[in-house]
DNA sequence: AGCACGCCGACT
DNA sequence: GTCGGCGTGCTC
């Protein structure tokens, strides 16, 4: 697969990759001088002229072709930069083509920001990892834990391999043994987690076992932090990587495995500049590599079910927790019927609307054994929204077309941009009537279980309360060391964490994650509800973990098949829905967001792009499978006064989804030069 | 992305 | 008068 035989020596032109948005290389001139220079050869980093200025760039490949422009030479070659390596740049170039994407820009991510520190500072320790006194050893396996090793173990080279594995079964076990066997072979390993995931907590389960192997790279390190982990790698003084999305980018000079953790979760999914996929990213990594990249979730993507179920994917399952431990049992309350039995006994307003009796009776119960509890819901702030009884009015964000959401007692905010108010006491609109709270936040739950359970010590966990990395290290220590007694959260930030008094979960609210107007809606709900629930009960010895989902539609499949722990059941029941309308993983979808600061530009511009994507799909037979949605006003349709509409764009595979947005993306000379249009290939959510 | 060029408003 | 606001267009 990897092939550096033609570096293309002592050539004359050479296609550059140059950092700037243009959607193909630049060619220049190598001057005498550089011709005669080995460094100068595919892969080598230059600086090249680029209008009046110099920029960074990376050779791809010499020509002969001189092309209509007057060329420039070639300013210097940058040895400062490491020669990219063919599977490396193979990869880049697959990234920049399949994601439609600047090649320039693609190729400078992997690049650290500062340059590198010239002389290691002795009194200096490397940034985050500290070698500790003694490494753990690995504990005794489970014999699953053990076959899936050996059956990852038997095919090396190439190869993707789906671990499914209950919550609490292990995996992360799983991953640290691999990666033993990955150094002990002289080779080096990257484990991607999702961001949040990234917890104190994690980095040092890894470094107690690889000790000063590890390095980490995620988006709050500084930028020499970030350059000095980067380079450790580079150089081979380290050989585990871990981090966020981004750290597929380290270019790693001896590759050996690719670990996903979490491999459903959509933040792998990079939404902004280059929209990989990290997980579909990595598979291809893996495959320029020649090393096997293993995907390990509780709730595998559909998408990767489907490729194990037609071979694809190597599938190894976990159906045990680790000693034998029980999955919690899940309650689920209705409501619904709730609401009906307080107006019938007449004790309407005993408790708060959003808790039940049996939650609430399930709390006392929790924390009479000492036990810790953790409630989740999916807002922060107090409400939803404000409301006037009188006339109706919302107070709403005039850059974002979005409502306030309340927090504290005035304080409207918008939860898009940095917009906000004050709430005044009387409705600005009608003057007359006094706006209320309407919905559900965490912190609304937190002030009622205050009331409620005055000596029991609260927490809260979302984005209001914990901005920065070291306010979410001091939360996860004092809930470990027993100091909270209820956490209230968002689901968001309490996903992956692993208390061991942890053993009452309520989901205040399930619904919301499933009335999103998404195909993936429902498979979101299921993982949200698993993985919360998977909090429950991890390190009880004896009995179960307990969880109590409210909500008003008990009747969901996702809450079914959550209740019943039946992955399997909910796979078949979503990818039967998912054929029929040929969504993912059958058919493949991309979406064009078409952003402007001008409303009927945008309308206009949005209008022509759908003309020139029906000529387009009349040219060729090839693209007969190609289906045209929209355009429309996208669901948020202003965000930060830009104006935002939408065109889906669905086809039968990759190849032809790929071939037609490449094209229609290709000649933009249309576009007014206030509008953006911008491809999204495997859109996560359509919204 | 960055930088120049160019065309309007409000100041030393 | 000209300083500088940012809309527009180009870079091998």
């Amino acid at each position: 697969m990897t092939d550096n035989s033609s570096p293309n020596l002592g050539a004359e032109l050479w296609k550059v990759a140059v950092d700037a948005p243009l959607p193909t290389t630049f060619t220049y001139r190598a001057p005498l001088d550089l011709r005669a220079d080995p460094n100068l050869r595919r892969g080598a980093s230059v600086r090249v002229p680029l209008g009046n200025r110099q920029v960074p760039g990376v050779l791809l490949s010499a020509t002969n072709d001189p092309g209509e422009f007057k060329l420039k030479n070639i300013s210097a070659i940058d040895t400062e930069r490491p020669l990219l390596h063919e599977a490396f740049l193979q990869w880049l170039e697959w990234l920049a083509k399949y994601y439609v994407y600047p090649i320039g820009q693609t190729v400078e991510i992997t690049f650290p920001p500062l340059k590198k520190q010239v002389k290691a500072r002795k009194s200096k320790k490397a940034a985050l990892t500290q070698e500790p006194e003694t490494l753990s050893v690995a504990p005794k396996l489970m014999p699953e834990q053990a076959q899936v090793i050996s059956a990852i173990e038997s095919s090396p080279g190439f190869g993707t391999h789906l671990v499914h594995g209950v919550t609490g079964s292990g995996k992360t076990e799983i991953y640290m043994k691999l990666l033993e066997d990955v150094v002990a072979n002289g080779k080096q390993g990257i484990v991607l987690v999702p961001e949040i995931s990234l917890t104190p907590q994690l980095i040092d389960r890894f470094t107690a076992r690889l000790g000063n192997a590890v390095a980490v790279i995620h988006s709050h390190l500084t930028p020499r932090e970030k350059t000095n982990q980067w380079w450790a790698m580079v150089e081979g003084k380290k050989q585990i990587l871990i981090g966020a999305r981004s750290a597929l980018f380290c270019p790693l000079p001896n590759l050996g495995m690719i670990v996903i953790d979490e491999e459903h979760e959509a933040s792998f999914k990079q939404d902004e500049k280059l929209k990989y996929h990290a997980r579909d990213a990595a598979i291809m990594l893996g495959k320029f590599s020649n090393c096997p990249v293993v995907l390990g979730s509780a709730t595998p993507s559909l998408e990767s079910w489907q490729n194990a179920k037609l071979g694809r994917f190597k599938l190894h399952q976990l159906k045990h927790r680790v000693a034998d431990r029980a999955l919690p049992t899940i309650e689920v309350i209705d409501l619904r019927g709730e609401r009906e039995e307080r107006k019938a006994e007449g004790t309407v307003g005993a408790l708060p609307f959003w808790l039940s009796d049996t939650l609430y009776t399930a709390i006392d119960e929790t924390l009479a054994k000492g036990q810790q509890a953790a409630l989740f819901l999916n807002r922060r702030g107090i409400a939803q929204a404000v409301v006037c009884p009188d006339c109706g009015w919302v107070p709403a964000c005039p850059n974002c077309e979005v409502k306030l959401t309340l927090h504290g007692k005035s304080h409207l905010l918008c939860h898009y941009c940095d917009y906000h108010e004050t709430l005044t006491e009387y409705c600005t609109e009608c003057k007359d009537g006094e706006p209320k709270p309407i919905g559900l936040g965490t912190e609304l739950v937190e002030r009622d279980l205050a009331k409620l359970f005055p000596q029991a010590r609260l927490a809260r966990m979302d984005r209001d309360e914990i901005t920065t990395r070291e306010e979410l290290e001091d939360a996860v220590r004092s809930i470990e060391r027993r100091e909270v007694d209820i956490l209230v959260g968002t689901q968001m930030i309490a996903k992956g964490l692993d208390f061991p008094g942890l053993t009452l979960v309520g989901l205040v609210m399930a619904d919301v994650a499933f009335n999103l107007p998404d195909f993936r809606a429902s498979e979101r709900a299921f993982q949200l509800l698993t993985q919360v629930a998977g909090r429950s009960g991890r390190h009880l010895d004896e009995g179960a973990g307990r969880v109590i989902i409210q909500t008003y539609n008990p009747e969901h499949p996702s809450i079914h098949y959550t209740v019943n722990h039946d992955y399997d059941g909910f796979a078949e029941y979503d990818l039967a829905f998912r054929e029929q309308l040929n969504y993912p993983p059958f058919g493949r979808m991309a979406s064009f967001r078409i952003q402007g600061p001008d409303e009927a530009k945008v309308a206009r511009a949005s209008h022509h792009l759908k003309t020139l994507a029906l000529s387009l799909k009349s040219k060729s037979k090839n693209f007969d499978s190609v289906e045209l949605l929209g355009p429309n006003e996208a669901p948020l349709k202003k965000i930060r006064n830009n104006y935002r509409w939408q065109m889906v764009v669905k086809a039968n595979d990759a190849a032809t989804l790929g071939s037609f947005c490449r094209a229609l993306a290709e000649h933009q000379d249309w576009v007014p030069s206030t509008i953006k249009i911008m491809v999204d290939i495997d859109a996560a959510h359509l919204l």
